[in-house]
DNA sequence: GGGATATAGTTAGCTATGCTAATTAATTCG
DNA sequence: CGAATTAATTAGCATAGCTAACTATATCCC
């Protein structure tokens, strides 16, 4: 029952708004339906969406061990070890042993691999241009923000 | 960047604002962190996300066909055939036969279903609205909005 | 030093969800 | 009536999620 901690003594229960109800919903379902039709438009790549959400992490925000990106992309450690194998043998990672510690291993993409994102990403702004172009300066703006906030309600989760 | 080669059509050359690019990128990561946030607590349930997906269009679209439900899903018969067995299996749909014609049938939830989804959606609830909780009345209003938005978007794609 | 403990990753095995191609059954059309 | 169409399923494959159990290395502490 939604118990938060709240600045007096006791944890209170906290009533949802009605509208927090239908929010998370329709949040929900959005996310659910965008997904995929992004789906549809990455299959063109040849590589699932897990090994592209983890290729996208490296990327951008460089080399990692696969338990950083087990918990960059909030999976366990055994599925992340899989896509890592998946993306080795499609050579769009590279693999360099850390030389202070023989367990450990940093993950980094190869040109191939940064390539590849970055046609999936044409290919996704592609299709995604022509309806989004459709939108008002406004809406696109209120649809960016949203993504903000929920980055940063999601960074901050637990 | 971001020409829109209509991949058939004549090559209109939309220059993309730059807003949209980043948009569709941030808009997809958020989409993708959030599930895999909902999934965590959709496992309690003991359903997978494309059933409880699945269910949610029958609670609360009333009842379908499988090619209905198939393509409101955005997934192919056979998925949607599976993802109903499924359903079916655990009793939380019920199938009736077409009169009119013996190939089709209808998907109806029943009181189990209904009840299994509220459930769900209450634990939902109840772990997005501490977070939820955070936000202005204003930011919340601005996720709900876009969530309409996105799936208005989704609604028209292709 | 050396055994106990902790940490990093992998392997094995299960489930769920996507797909395409081929099949079955029923309806509709010519 | 036979051919084409339509609705759904079956079969087979791949990706991706999980837990439990394993290997190998590092660290801790006596």
């Amino acid at each position: 029952m939604a118990k938060v901690k709240s600045g007096t003594a006791e944890p209170k229960t906290v009533v949802s708004r009605p509208e927090t109800v239908t929010a998370a919903d329709r949040i929900h379902s959005a996310a659910i339906h965008l997904l995929r039709r992004v789906r549809q438009q990455d299959a063109a790549s040849g590589v699932g969406p897990a090994q592209l959400s983890a290729l996208s992490v490296l990327v951008f925000a460089g080399p990692k061990t696969p338990g950083a990106l087990a918990t960059a992309e909030q999976v366990k450690p055994p599925t992340m070890s899989r896509i890592v194998a998946a993306l080795k043998r499609s050579r769009l990672v590279k693999i360099t042993r850390d030389p202070h510690d023989a367990r450990s291993m940093q993950i980094c993409a190869t040109v191939k691999g940064t390539r590849l994102l970055q046609q999936g990403r044409q290919r996704r702004i592609e299709h995604l241009a022509a309806h989004l172009a459709s939108l008002t300066r406004s809406e696109l703006a209120q649809l960016a923000a949203a993504a903000d906030i929920l980055e940063n309600l999601l960074r901050n989760w637990r």
